[in-house]
DNA sequence: TCAGAATTGACAACCAGTTGGCAAATATGG
DNA sequence: CCATATTTGCCAACTGGTTGTCAATTCTGA
């Protein structure tokens, strides 16, 4: 099963890029774009980092670029000067629309056939494997 | 659920990665000796590629470095001189032993109470992922 | 208050993987 | 048999992500 994962994972991914490529994006930038969206307020970068599970540098990265490219503004945190808060621009914001748009009928595809029970389960099957991955540290 | 996968997969490569460290292998290497150990007979770079779903140039990557490490040894393909056959040294067929002794306990604790049931439901949907993922190609 | 700890951004080096180009070897069809 | 197409190995550049280091900022507690 894990192998499974590891395949289902490879192949999102990359079927994630050629989703998104007509809008300029990649799967990363998308997972950048989301975190950022569906947070109620604006978010520092170890926010976002925190939020899509991976380093606060390669948060960094993506956002650097994507604040060139003018997805995001930044807005300055008053309470802490070094680590100013993201926030999407409109063109952010609409970006992450038409990707979403393009995401639900993809995802629908997908998932056809399988009853909401079946995906509730393994979606429960996952969270609980991501808990157990994350407890134990033997450092 | 997506997501919940991605979190999954890179968690799942990163313990991956603590587990067999001490064998001085990483994920990737793992899974290279795994795809060589589990087939029939010696694979060639292409079927090694194949088999994990990456490109060959990645699998070249890996397995020209664990030849120099003495993981592997090329066996002349008669019929095919440019491409050798790579096949398990005793050293190779070694650690990758060790590696799913390693493997066996950590997958049972990650896997305690799940049915048979519940995981091959899972199984079963990752693999029908992996089968629609592959079939459209509208390139 | 203020010394030490933790957080944060920037930078550089690295890992795993991808793409693309090139040349050599192999396969295929007329 | 031979021209062409495919496979294959190698090389280089790139992407996304990691680790490590450094300096600046912020937080904490005595």
């Amino acid at each position: 099963m894990i192998i499974s994962i590891f395949r289902v994972n490879s192949l999102l991914l990359e079927r994630g890029d050629h989703l998104v490529a007509p809008l300029q994006l990649t799967s990363a930038r998308w997972q950048v774009l989301g975190a950022v969206a569906l947070a109620a307020t604006p978010l520092t970068t170890p926010q976002i980092a925190d939020a899509m599970g991976i380093t606060r540098q390669g948060a960094q990265k993506q956002l650097n670029r994507m604040l060139e490219e003018g997805l995001f503004e930044v807005q300055v945190n008053p309470r802490k000067l070094r680590s100013p808060m993201y926030a999407l621009t409109d063109m952010g914001r609409e970006k992450f629309e038409q990707a979403m748009q393009l995401q639900s009928a993809w995802a629908a595809n997908l998932a056809r056939g399988f009853s909401r029970a079946d995906l509730e389960a393994t979606l429960q099957l996952m969270n609980t494997l991501c808990t157990r991955l994350n407890s134990p540290m033997p450092t």
